[in-house]
DNA sequence: ATGCATCGCGCG
DNA sequence: AAAGCGCGCGATGCAT
């Protein structure tokens, strides 16, 4: 059963779209479609409703709207509306400029949701692939309702430890406005060095110091100073280090973004073009190694830890049915890639692969392409063809239907007048080429990422009972890994449920395809000791 | 005072 | 100024 949400009222409808009246309250079971997860979940959260699927209207729009499966759909052929994000954003800009006549506005009735989500699933339903849009638009919508929970959860950090971990390495807390103690005294390290005072918090005073120093520098950026040889860039990449913790996970992250012992950013499903999350709040998706220490599990549960091992490159594997990449992936990716003669190193295997996914020309990576072209020329091809389309001005699409964005107007301008224009168009397109390349398979591991979360979320409730913060469930989701808060008894079961969902995952994008996709679980008590 | 672009760096 | 994709954020410096 579905039942529709909507302010003021719960209409249900049966699982083919019949409607079936209106009900007075919510069935927690039944399939929740509604405009917006974020608007509705956080306040069944509060109350102790824990919702076990939805249809998200607009996460599932965006999706419908660009893909090229359903290109020919009514709902991707009509003019932007309501459900278009950008209509939405370019909004108030049409009506008047004044500032505060909000009043004065009318209060324009919502879209009804029911309407979208007909539309929505004639448009599946008449697509070029039914079965894997449906795929897309669950495990997104599951997604939606994981990023709330994850919210209400939160992660468990111990403030007490992190500050700890600021006092060694930074020294005590600073007043207002000062450097502690320990980034204080290496700047009066780099002064001394450098001879004449300078503040280094400043790329522009500090591209400037080094130069009058006499260091030939275009950058302060510690891929071109870790090559200088001067006593002042020992010290300075040191200052660096710590000036990076200070700002970007001191004292200040601490109070804005862990209360109560919990971090709680936000998450953005479907907040990158490929698919990927985005969050905002604390930098939740950069959460440094240096601070994971502080990421505990509470007196009695545990964390468990889940990493997918070199997911996207087995993402291309099952992309491309390339046999000979499969047989290599079997144990550890890139042992298998050495074992095939492609390369000679481990390190080597993962500095060519990135390099395939990415689109790498020169460098170590662009060498050795041509070694990994030779040993896998159809999984090659796979990405070769993503970047060509892209170059020409074409769409790109996932596994499950999600498709690249337009490219930008003016992708192959200039490229028939003089020689700097073509130039520029050229770089331009192997530019845009090299996203659409990335794009497929970043994309379909997003998409892998978010059918193992959500059937990982199911098998987690089921581990226990109570409310869901009192069972195993998820408080991290990083793009290939994710972290499970559990109570002690049940960590063991929850690595097995992780290890399961991963399973289940691949079978479900690629069915019976020889291609695994192993997940590495650490039963631990802090984030820093996963790995 | 406030907004925006750039740099630099953290993560995958 | 990373080569080679995708992000968010803070500090700085300039424009408004």
């Amino acid at each position: 059963m579905f039942i529709v949400v909507s302010p003021g009222r719960l209409r249900a409808f049966a699982d083919d779209g019949t409607p079936a009246g209106e009900v007075d309250e919510i069935d927690p079971s039944a399939r929740l479609v509604w405009d917006d997860t974020r608007r509705w979940y956080p306040q069944l959260l509060a109350k102790g409703i824990r919702v076990e699927r939805c249809v998200d209207l607009r996460l599932s729009h965006a999706i419908l709207r660009h893909s090229s499966f359903t290109a020919s759909s009514e709902l991707a052929r009509a003019a932007l509306g309501p459900w278009d994000e950008q209509a939405v954003l370019d909004e108030p800009r049409e009506r008047g400029t004044a500032l505060f006549d909000l009043e004065a506005e009318e209060p324009r009735p919502e879209a009804d949701p029911v309407d979208e989500w007909m539309l929505q699933r004639e448009a599946v339903a008449a697509s070029s692939d039914p079965g894997r849009l449906a795929l897309l638009l669950a495990a997104e919508s599951a997604g939606a309702l994981i990023a709330c929970e994850m919210k209400f959860a939160g992660l468990p950090v111990d403030a007490a430890i992190h500050e700890r971990l600021l006092e060694q390495v930074l020294g005590p807390k600073p007043r207002p406005g000062e450097r502690p103690a320990h980034l204080e005294a290496l700047k009066q390290v780099l002064v001394e060095r450098l001879g004449f005072d300078f503040n280094p918090d400043s790329a522009v005073e500090l591209l400037k110091a080094l130069r009058r120093a006499g260091l030939n520098v275009a950058s302060t950026s510690k891929w071109e100073i870790r090559e200088v040889d001067h006593p002042v860039i020992e010290p300075l990449l040191e200052y660096k280090k710590l000036s990076r913790l200070m700002t970007a996970n001191g004292w200040n992250w601490l109070e804005a973004w862990v209360t109560d012992g919990r971090f709680r950013p936000e998450y953005v499903p479907g907040g990158v073009v490929t698919g990927r999350w985005a969050a905002s709040g604390g930098g939740a998706l950069q959460l440094p190694k240096q601070v994971r220490g502080a990421v505990v599990a509470d007196p009695g549960w545990k964390l468990v830890v889940a990493d997918a091992a070199q997911l996207e490159p087995r993402i291309l594997t099952a992309l491309s049915r390339d046999q000979r990449m499969a047989k290599a992936g079997e144990g550890d990716m890139y042992e298998g890639i050495v074992a095939s003669g492609a390369v000679a190193t481990r390190a080597q295997a993962k500095v060519a692969m990135l390099g395939a996914m990415y689109g790498a020309t020169t460098g170590e990576s662009g060498r050795l392409l041509p070694g990994l072209t030779k040993a896998f020329p159809q999984a090659l091809a796979l990405v070769e063809r993503a970047a060509r389309a892209g170059e020409r001005g074409e769409i790109v699409t996932t596994h499950l239907g999600r498709s690249s964005p337009p490219p930008p107007d003016d992708l192959l301008a200039g490229a028939n007048e003089n020689a700097a224009a073509e130039s520029r168009a050229r770089s331009r397109a192997r530019s845009w080429g090299r996203f659409t390349r990335n794009f497929v398979v970043q994309g379909s591991a997003a998409e892998w990422a978010l059918c193992w979360m959500a059937g990982l979320r199911g098998r987690l409730y089921d581990l226990a009972d109570g409310p869901f913060t009192a069972r195993p469930h998820l408080v991290f989701f990083l793009h290939d890994e994710v972290i499970v808060h559990t109570p002690d008894h049940l960590a063991e079961q929850v690595a097995a449920s992780i290890r399961d969902a991963a399973a289940a995952a691949g079978r479900l994008l690629f069915g019976e395809l020889p291609v695994t996709f192993p997940v590495t679980t650490a039963i631990v008590d802090s984030y820093a000791d996963a790995k």
